[in-house]
DNA sequence: ATAATAGTCCGCCAGG
DNA sequence: GGCCTGGCGGACTATT
């Protein structure tokens, strides 16, 4: 089973311990074993008043396969030789290296950031930036995936990023079986900005939320932008910006990401061919999948699926 | 793989 | 004036 540990370090933001926790913590769910680990052993304080305990030290992340170093404050105390060392070797050794919200921080003195693309929270972007020149901080997305290292925006994208994680390891249903579990909404993508202008529903309408579901029963026809507006009844213009205001995408991408994860879901879960999963899916081709398909997940469909046919179980 | 076509996005602006 | 709306042009993106 994938072993995820968690490092707290001193002065560990809770929450952000707590993510993985939920998400990973499950073993009954025979998909991930999960662990919190300190730097040693012992009492970690938060920072928010409060402590934890955790069993383990350092040596919990030797047998890792993912690692999530949790945020912590403030940023500019440098994480122990000791930590940065650990962290060192279990990516040496192979295993996935992550963090959540100021987490990155920590990473960023291994030098796994050196020339990469890395985000935290935004309200320390410019001082990641400052002090790693060599990091490419992106303060708008929700989470990056650079493969073996990932790391996430402020506090709760990292459910977003944990999420991500579990739908690369197992798939598309198995993330949105977490997600129902923890109750959140099952996907936010990596590029969403983490500035979304409306993130509370607005209180005299529900916005163009019924639009959306009403989009996602018509994936398998052709859906313009024009007839979504229509259907919120607002101008093309008016939709677009409103569209924009509370998903912080254009409904034309959104729409694609949702074909995308249609077509994985079918992919997962049937044997159809390309051609067949990309019709239902809303594209026009077996081409236009691929080449969305690809940018989405970075891989062919066909590859997509014998990942997740092949050995994964129900 | 490329080019032609159709559709989308967004700044700007006027109108309610 | 402040706000929301939607039409338009032209850049950009998707599709075939």
């Amino acid at each position: 089973m994938h072993r995820v540990v968690a490092l707290a370090l001193p002065h560990v933001v809770a929450f952000d311990l707590s993510v993985p926790a939920q998400v990973f913590g499950r073993p009954d769910e025979g998909l991930y074993a999960f662990e919190a680990c300190g730097v040693r052993a012992g009492r970690v304080p938060t920072t928010t008043g409060f402590s934890l305990h955790v069993e383990r030290g350092l040596e919990a992340l030797a047998e890792a396969d993912t690692v999530l170093v949790a945020g912590f404050a403030p940023v500019s105390t440098p994480p122990p030789t000791a930590v940065v060392a650990a962290l060192r070797a279990a990516h040496a050794r192979g295993a996935r290296i992550g963090s959540i919200c100021t987490g990155a921080f920590a990473l960023a003195h291994t030098g796994l950031l050196d020339g990469r693309r890395a985000t935290t929270h935004w309200a320390y972007a410019e001082r990641l930036a400052e002090r790693h020149p060599a990091v490419e901080v992106d303060a708008r997305v929700l989470y990056i995936d650079e493969d073996d290292v990932v790391t996430s925006a402020g506090v709760a994208a990292g459910i977003d990023l944990c999420l991500h994680l579990v739908r690369r390891d197992h798939g598309v249903e198995a993330a949105n079986a977490i997600a129902r579990r923890i109750v959140v909404a099952p996907h936010r993508d990596g590029g969403q900005a983490q500035f979304v202008e409306a993130p509370l529903p607005s209180p005299d309408a529900r916005g163009l939320a019924p639009t959306r579901a009403w989009a996602l029963t018509r994936l398998h026809e052709p859906l313009t932008v024009a007839a979504m507006a229509r259907h919120a009844g607002f101008g093309e213009r008016t939709f677009a910006r409103r569209f924009r205001a509370e998903t912080a995408t254009t409904p034309l991408q959104w729409l694609l990401r949702q074909r995308v994860l249609h077509a994985r879901r079918l992919l997962e879960a049937t044997d159809l061919p390309v051609e067949d999963v990309a019709g239902q899916a809303g594209f026009g081709t077996a081409t236009s999948l691929r080449s969305h398909f690809r940018r989405a997940t970075a891989t062919t469909p066909l590859a997509y699926r014998r990942t997740f046919r092949g050995s994964a179980a129900a």
